[in-house]
DNA sequence: AAGTGGTCTAGACCACTTG
DNA sequence: AAGTGGTCTAGACCACTTT
């Protein structure tokens, strides 16, 4: 039933998947929207229910939608439960999860250095916000962000403005500056721990420490922020799951 | 047209899943072999081509079969390719991955300690072989491994059986013993590197090193292999990519 | 009762590999 | 040419949530 041969890359269900993926992006559909059902959807877009369905599932599979049945499916939102489900990987050494309290130790716009401005593909010339963060678990210090992002996808945005979010930095990228953070790559290594983490977490220098380089990126993998933590691990554990990768 | 509601659990299609994954194990169809086509599978199970093909679609997720269009679908083997992309997490500082050089250091039969066994989910009364591996990257010793598993998973092994394998560890698992790996979990730190590492890498001890304690399991997440990994990450990086976890 | 997503069917045609 | 997996259709009915 199809007149025009649209596929232009690949198959039906991926422009589909492509086309609500602009939705989002474009802000049709917010994070926390409903979209329109399933074959309300299959019309507007001139494909059966199942290729529809199809699109959704490649969506709902990188937790870019979420599906409620019997209520619909909606723009997944970076609430605490998927920062804990996808981002935080910092578990005690009996495995349990909670939740880090996080306390701003420095904010301020300033240039990257040569490493943070190639992995995050901008200029040396470019300006950027640097973030210092110290994240307590069980009421001890036990990990030091230093985050990178530019400035220029963050318009705006402020010591005032960061510290007083009330979600995940993730949420705040998202709902003040329409940046959703999709995915994430990181390199791991242990070092001995510098003086400038070593105070904010209450150690001496040169204990060994986890160094974690994450960058993280949006929709079309265009990275996003540049993020160093380094993370005392005499009582916590980074964990990993190699199941199937995606 | 389902005659008997045998939905005893979930979907029919997660029951073909089940069904497929029982031929697996009692050795019906081995590692590379191709499974009968789709459409005689649909027959013989009694579903829709559409429900057989979700089913195959779980478990090609799940990298326990593989899809080659025009030829069939096999069932997974663990060769090196899948060693690298599912298991193998040490890459070079510029990102570039390459397959280690393993040299077998010791092999012996022996029990577990606490840790190993309550891990395993074996007895302390229970015999393990335990083997320690050095592998080299470019040439030079980079991980050091101590591998336990259960001796009455692997009837049969000993060293001379271990050290002339063909592949990988892993497709020997698989090969000899119809143990399949199909993933694992991680939990890793920092720490100072112990003497008995250190001599086997080169280094002096107390040098920081990730250690990296991996715990492989087969089919309904039974637990295989329990292993520790002690990393040298002065030129060489763990990674791991955060995208929609499974 | 109405509306949503979840499962399943029974076909059709396309893309690819092999003999 | 024959056989395989890959895509797509146009329905049906089920399970769940809301009104």
């Amino acid at each position: 039933m199809r007149d025009t041969p649209r596929r232009s890359r690949g198959s039906l269900y991926q422009e589909v998947m492509r086309q609500l993926i602009d939705d989002i992006q474009r802000g049709v559909v917010g994070p926390g929207d409903a979209l329109p059902s399933e074959s309300e959807l299959a019309q507007r877009f001139k494909v059966s229910i199942g290729t529809l369905r199809r699109a959704v599932d490649g969506l709902v599979a990188d937790n870019i939608l979420v599906r409620q049945q019997g209520r619909g499916t909606f723009v997944g939102r970076q609430d605490r439960d998927r920062f804990m489900f996808q981002f935080f990987k910092i578990a005690a050494r009996d495995g349990t999860l909670q939740f880090p309290e996080v306390r701003l130790h420095a904010f301020q716009r300033s240039r990257p250095n040569e490493i943070q401005a190639r992995r995050l593909g901008i200029q040396l010339t470019d300006a950027v916000f640097c973030i210092d963060n110290v994240l307590a678990l069980g009421g001890r210090p036990v990990v030091h962000d230093h985050i990178v992002i530019p400035a220029a996808l963050f318009d705006g945005l402020n010591r005032i403005g960061f510290a007083g979010r009330t979600g995940t930095i993730y949420e705040l990228y998202q709902s003040d500056f329409g940046v959703t953070i999709v995915g994430a790559h990181e390199r791991i290594r242990a070092e001995s721990m510098a003086m400038s983490s070593a105070s904010l977490l209450g150690l001496r220098a040169g204990v060994p420490a986890l160094r974690i380089e994450r960058l993280a990126y949006t929709f079309n993998t265009v990275p996003v922020e540049f993020r160093v933590s380094v993370v005392d691990t005499r009582e916590f554990e980074y964990v990993s799951d190699l199941e199937a990768p995606v």
